[in-house]
DNA sequence: TCATTTAACGTTTTT
DNA sequence: CGTTAAATGA
């Protein structure tokens, strides 16, 4: 049996023991997933258990995907049954599983339509609107994110009603109950919902709480570290009394807390499951010494943390670079060259390549560039394909049709193409139809019949119920993709979109690969499920391209040489962060993941300068630098020919911390009047207008003068 | 009702 | 700076 060769120690060590609670403790590197996967294969192949009663939980879809391939390869040798494979995905594919096919016994019907961030804060918005609460004063976005942070707490509007204590959280609650009985009637769950309703189902029923643990045999969780309350509770319930559970994670590279994930969870397991089982992974197979010292000496300043020391047995390699660059252009500049010059003499491939920054917004400067020096890039993140206008028109067709009570859709679509339904035509077709109790198509059939609304409205209103009902019986045979098509050429989408303009043809693109992707599914509610749940990080790479990506989307990769760009205070660690110690630490695992990706070069760049928000501003180098040690640092260049800072004054080169002002100060702006200094944050003022605002204000900029 | 213009606004990270 | 949402006029 080739399942336990070629581990070493600990990695066999976790997977043959294969009862009782397990806690692996995987450094960056240590070979974690194929330690998951031989596990599982191991489960199956020596040890008889049945594929179907293996849960296995992972970060992202894609890396459900690969751990599906790898172990068809590793079992299939002696195991005959291809079809049966262990249930794999996310907590909320599982989610989903489980909610499609007992759902129904807290109300969940089966077809209901997943929204996400956008439909969510839509409807929010909708919701705002009925209890006449301003936009103004509360911004949708942020209640959106308020209930979603509810959500992952576990919390109901009730929940949140009892401790209100503040009229903003007053208005949360009251919005947040109103949006869960509209989201209800449109037959819609949320992200966060997958995981709540799944929860709040089993807790519903011991029963049914019994069928599942039951059913379980092994439960294996990938990236423990990153687990939120909903996702921890949710593995509380389905632990059975074998507790064969077997999580893995690294607390150092925990970094979405944000999101509610709670790394405590795993510093935590062994009081949650005592007796466990610990396994250390310590060797690190991806990246040279310097690069995995430079990366251990960041995370040591972390207070917050599991001891550990990965080592490896690869050698110290080159060290590690940084480049002090004059500003964001030089930074790219410097990126790309050193990118084409690795190619061009054949020492690298294009795809060797990966270029990591904090923010989706400085991908732009790189992209820029990366276009005029023609290099082949692939963007990760940023706009995701099924974010496009024309494929959420169409997505917003399939899950009308799908779950015609979903009225986000139809909101959505009632007028793309065109046909003269206006907003006072919506708002009459919503009254009229919430008071019938009908659902969207057959209220559309029969409103034309009702004579409420008038002339051309009515008319479309009535073609599209025919459409729509077509489609709809069309669904129940045919395969998504000959419904996309139908949608396009029946609805007059297809003409639509033809307006003429450049972006006509790419539209039209667009609408093709839809087609292609669809061509994978069998049917409607995989492809939306699927659809609904994918990430940006599950994009397949493609070909000979550079890889540009946010820190967090690079979370699980590896390349031969790494970029970290923007390593400036305000960036990494980001600015939003400064008041708080605990999301200062995030940044430094943050800072340390990103670090690890790199198997044989690493190197990071701070700049001078930096536009941001349309400003220029001046951040100093990040306290990561020097965090590294110097060991194991060579400082690069520090600026390029033709821009070289020696070019400018003297005083745009250099500053110094000490802006010149006191707090107590008065000062007279050109912009604001006069007013007075409360606060100095290195080149940064706060300054107090004799109007009342209060502004912060960089002193290189604002031209202040002292009174 | 629709298209063009104008204003505001936002930048942390995403299943 | 660049993008999107509201406002305005036709």
């Amino acid at each position: 049996m080739n399942i336990l060769e070629g581990l070493n120690p600990a990695q066999a060590e976790a997977v043959t023991t294969t009862t009782g609670p397990v806690l692996i403790l995987a450094g960056a590197g240590s070979g974690k997933t194929k330690t998951l996967t031989h596990r599982i294969a191991n489960l199956i192949a020596n040890e008889g258990v049945w594929p179907n009663r293996i849960l296995a939980v992972t970060f992202t879809n894609k890396a459900a995907r690969e751990m599906r391939h790898r172990l068809a390869s590793l079992v299939e040798a002696d195991a005959s049954h291809r079809d049966f494979m262990p249930w794999m995905g996310t907590f909320h594919g599982i989610c989903v599983r489980l909610l499609r096919i007992d759902g129904h016994t807290i109300g969940v019907g089966r077809n209901f339509v997943i929204y996400d961030e956008d439909d969510r804060q839509a409807l929010v918005k909708q919701a705002m609107k009925q209890l006449s609460i301003s936009d103004r004063d509360i911004k949708p976005s942020q209640i959106s994110s308020a209930i979603s942070n509810a959500k992952n707490k576990l919390q109901t509007p009730d929940d949140l009603k009892g401790e209100a204590r503040y009229p903003f959280q007053q208005h949360l609650a009251t919005i947040y109950d109103r949006y869960e009985s509209m989201r209800r009637d449109a037959g819609a769950l949320d992200f966060d919902d997958l995981l709540l309703e799944a929860v709040r189902m089993l807790q519903s029923s011991p029963e049914l709480a019994k069928k599942w643990r039951d059913h379980f045999e092994h439960i294996l969780i990938d990236e423990y570290q990153d687990t939120n309350a909903a996702q921890y509770q949710l593995v509380k319930i389905l632990v059975n009394q074998s507790k064969n559970i077997c999580v893995v994670g690294d607390d150092w590279q925990s970094i979405y807390s944000w999101r509610g994930a709670d790394f405590t969870n795993i510093l935590n397991f062994e009081r949650d499951f005592p007796g466990c089982h610990v396994v250390k992974l310590e060797q690190n197979y991806r990246s040279t010494g310097n690069i995995l010292e430079a990366a251990h000496n960041v995370i040591q300043k972390n207070d917050q943390r599991s001891d550990k020391k990965l080592w490896t047995s690869a050698g110290d390699g080159s060290p590690v670079t940084v480049h002090g660059i004059y500003d964001e252009n030089e930074e790219a500049r410097l990126v790309a060259e050193r990118i084409s010059s690795q190619v061009a003499i054949g020492a690298r491939k294009y795809d060797d390549f990966a270029v990591l920054y904090r923010t989706n917004a400085q991908s732009y400067t790189l992209e820029r560039l990366f276009l005029q020096l023609h290099i082949p890039y692939q963007l990760v993140g940023g706009v995701r394909f099924y974010d496009r206008k024309e494929i959420k028109d169409i997505i917003a067709y399939l899950r009308l049709i799908y779950q015609p009570n979903d009225r986000m859709s139809f909101s959505r679509i009632a007028n793309v193409p065109t046909r003269g339904i206006g907003a006072t035509s919506m708002e009459k077709f919503f009254d009229w139809q919430s008071n019938q109790g009908l659902d969207i198509i057959t209220a559309l059939e029969q409103i034309a019949m009702a004579g409420i609304i008038s002339g051309k409205a009515r008319q479309s209103m009535g073609s599209l119920a025919a459409i729509l009902r077509r489609l709809q019986s069309m669904a129940e045979t045919e395969a998504p993709a000959n419904i996309i098509e139908a949608i396009i050429n029946d609805t007059g989408y297809r003409h639509y979109i033809d307006d003429g303009t450049p972006q006509a043809d790419e539209r039209a693109e667009n609408l093709g690969s839809l087609i292609n992707e669809a061509q994978a599914y069998a049917s409607l509610d995989d492809f939306l499920e699927e659809v609904a749940l994918m990430s940006s990080a599950d994009t397949t790479s493609d070909g000979q391209k550079v890889t540009l990506m946010t820190l967090h989307a690079a979370k699980g990769l590896e390349f031969p040489v790494v970029f970290i760009v923007g390593m400036e205070e305000g960036i990494i660690p980001h600015s939003r962060v400064f008041d708080s110690p605990a999301e200062l630490e995030e940044e430094r695992r943050l800072c340390y993941v990103g670090m690890t990706r790199a198997r044989e070069e690493l190197h990071l760049s701070y700049t001078h300068s930096r536009m941001q928000f349309g400003q220029r501003s001046y951040n100093p180098t990040s306290r990561f630098i020097s965090d590294m040690g110097e060991g194991v640092v060579s400082t690069g260049p520090t600026h390029l020919g033709g821009f070289a800072p020696q070019n400018l004054p003297d005083d745009e080169l250099f500053y110094s911390d000490e802006p010149g002002f006191d707090i107590g100060d008065q000062v007279r702006s050109s912009m604001f009047g006069d007013g007075e200094i409360v606060d100095i944050d290195g080149l940064a003022v706060t300054v107090r207008f004799s109007s009342g605002q209060s502004k912060k204000l960089n002193t290189q900029f604002a031209h202040l003068q002292k009174l």
